[in-house]
DNA sequence: AATCGCTAGTAAAGTGATTTAGTAATCCAA
DNA sequence: TTGGATTACTAAATCACTTTACTAGCGATT
């Protein structure tokens, strides 16, 4: 008989068991505080290392560490944030959760919030005006301390800080994490410049991505400072919410119909240059010998897409790692003013296989 | 002069402004309690609809409402979670969120979880065993309702109840999504019979992912089946968690190495695929004139790679759609036990032009 | 002996909600 | 006229924590 064997140690301390149903019952302060025989102030004060508890003994202090790991005691979140109106999470407003643009600068955001102890919310408004303001507002009122928005046009006013990337605008409030595309226009139109291509065609971004009108104001001024023409015969402009190669396709068919001859392509992004290609292969013009194509982002399978594509890179990793740390940054001083109204990051030219010297 | 000019109604009304600094003061219900001269109480019994309210007279509900509206009320998460343990909120675990997979079935989940009014906290653990453990425990401590695992070894014991997208375990507590990887393994390696291919090369999955083994079984017991070979000589395994054509690249590098001929390869992944074509084409072999690859996954790249992959398609929204479902519906009956320990998912083949008959 | 300062804590008031139990007022039927 | 039911609410407890103000006890100093 073993009616003296001591319970396992798994079930009398690992987990408090809830008397009938066997489910694990929230260890809380409370519960913890009674443990020990002490009040749950004191227990709060040592475990959030609080200067007050300077007064409190190393050994009671251990005692306190111990049990709470003996117990695995994990505050309650939500219940400190009822007190301190920190929740050490932020929301993330993208158009939407895509293979390419908003998935690489999330994974930036990510990594810098994970190692800072903070999680975030992903809210995904596709372009619809009603969602752009209904989702921050949510977000918050889940208390949200921050929010970041990708690509998305701000007209906000918020109690949070705000940090915006390919944003351009100039709410009060915001930080704008923005690409040099005055610089990003030279680098691509320099290389065609150099490789001799004279006729140049555009894909212009869509109407609603905030970056479009900026880019395109450098396209044009630099253009002009190259002496290269900006023909609007030459220019399309992407159409519709898909983030699909299959837009690039249809706006370069398009401005193949026109019959104006080209011998180079600046598309808006990757997606919609590997979607050009696919239309000027269907109509028997190879890349690059016939048309040279330059993207923009450097999205994974711009490396991997034949030809390799040649693109405008956006540093997208590092834009939401920066996104992230200017955000945390405001957070931790809520009432300092002086916080940048803009960063601008700067752009690379990647030359691969997509573009060659104009022929004739 | 425009001295008499009213004041907007949104400064006059959207917001309680704090007396001294101007920064925009929340509403709490006992603000929007004293604005109506009613108690706490009965302001949040009609608001959250309680049969105790039924009792209120229309005009008081009415004016509840109208005042709720007036002032912007939204009611503190963190409040409410104190109380009721219910936060609206999920985990999602993924592998990394820049790889197509994931970002895939994540905007299926977020599609059916916004729409029921839920938000959800991303983790990506980049496949390291101590932030697989961690994550879900610190995603508990903020007090989720429910976590989805992705694509992630399962061993814990959560008190939310769990949902993994090819998990591949037999976990208590846990209702996996999985796909019918037979039929996959049937329609790839059906279609390449079908177009004369006899020797057929394997690029299996890195170790750690979850759908290696189960995918790996299913083409073994496919092929025998099909009276087809499956040759050590022209298996080879990926390696790295990169999430980048590259792997593919560099394994398919070291099958052609050993001389092995084949005249098809059923790749992984699609991402593995791409990456494998660009070696073949770096060794003088057209695809699919000398040799046919067949992908797995379908992301978005598989359509617009040149060529148009042929692959076995996951219907990853759809997956990511009815994880969320799943989850909900047990979130909703916590103490049901009857939920389902598996939904499987049924593939497509898709075939497009990187497979062709089999060269005499 | 009175005061001071230190130690090792604790009591209690918030945080913004939800929710149960209760109550005052009115109405209706027996 | 009394009792019960209904109506329209409210008081107060609760949730799990944070944080400020306070105290009891004790040795040391003046």
């Amino acid at each position: 008989m073993c009616e003296t064997a001591p319970v396992p140690a798994s079930k009398k301390s690992g987990r408090l068991l809830s008397g009938s149903d066997g489910r694990p019952k929230r260890v809380t302060l409370k519960v913890l505080a009674d443990h020990l025989g002490l009040s749950p102030a004191t227990v709060s004060l040592v475990i959030n290392r609080a200067s007050v508890a300077d007064s409190i003994p190393q050994a009671t202090q251990e005692r306190i560490f111990a049990a709470a790991h003996e117990l695995n005691y994990r505050p309650s979140f939500a219940a400190r944030w009822a007190r301190t109106a920190r929740s050490f999470t932020i929301g993330v407003l993208v158009p939407e959760v895509s293979e390419g643009y908003a998935s690489l600068v999330m994974s930036g955001i990510e990594g810098y919030l994970l190692r800072e102890g903070y999680f975030y919310l992903v809210a995904s408004h596709r372009h619809r005006d009603d969602l752009i303001d209904e989702y921050p507002r949510m977000l918050v009122a889940r208390s949200v301390d921050g929010l970041i928005a990708l690509d998305t046009p701000w007209r906000h006013q918020l109690p949070v800080p705000v940090v915006t990337v390919s944003g351009h605008n100039q709410s009060n409030g915001v930080t704008n994490i923005l690409l040099d595309h005055d610089r990003a226009a030279q680098l691509a139109l320099g290389h065609l410049q150099q490789l001799g291509h004279e006729r140049i065609a555009f894909i212009k971004g869509q109407e609603f991505s905030s970056d479009t009108a900026a880019r395109w104001e450098s396209i044009v001024k630099v253009a002009a400072r190259l002496g290269l023409r900006v023909s609007p015969k030459l220019t399309v402009q992407l159409e519709g919410d898909l983030a699909s190669p299959e837009l690039g396709y249809r706006v370069t068919n398009r401005l193949l119909e026109r019959k104006a001859r080209f011998t180079a392509l600046f598309a808006f992004n990757d997606t919609s240059a590997i979607g050009a290609i696919g239309a000027l292969r269907h109509h028997k013009l190879q890349v690059p010998q016939d048309v040279s194509v330059v993207g923009f982002d450097d999205i994974q399978s711009a490396a991997f897409h034949s030809p390799q594509l040649t693109t405008v890179r956006q540093p997208l990793k590092k834009m939401g790692m920066m996104a992230a740390e200017a955000l945390l940054r405001r957070i931790a001083r809520p009432d300092d003013n002086s916080y940048p109204r803009a960063i601008v990051i700067e752009p690379e030219l990647v030359v691969r296989k997509s573009t060659a010297r104009a022929a004739g």
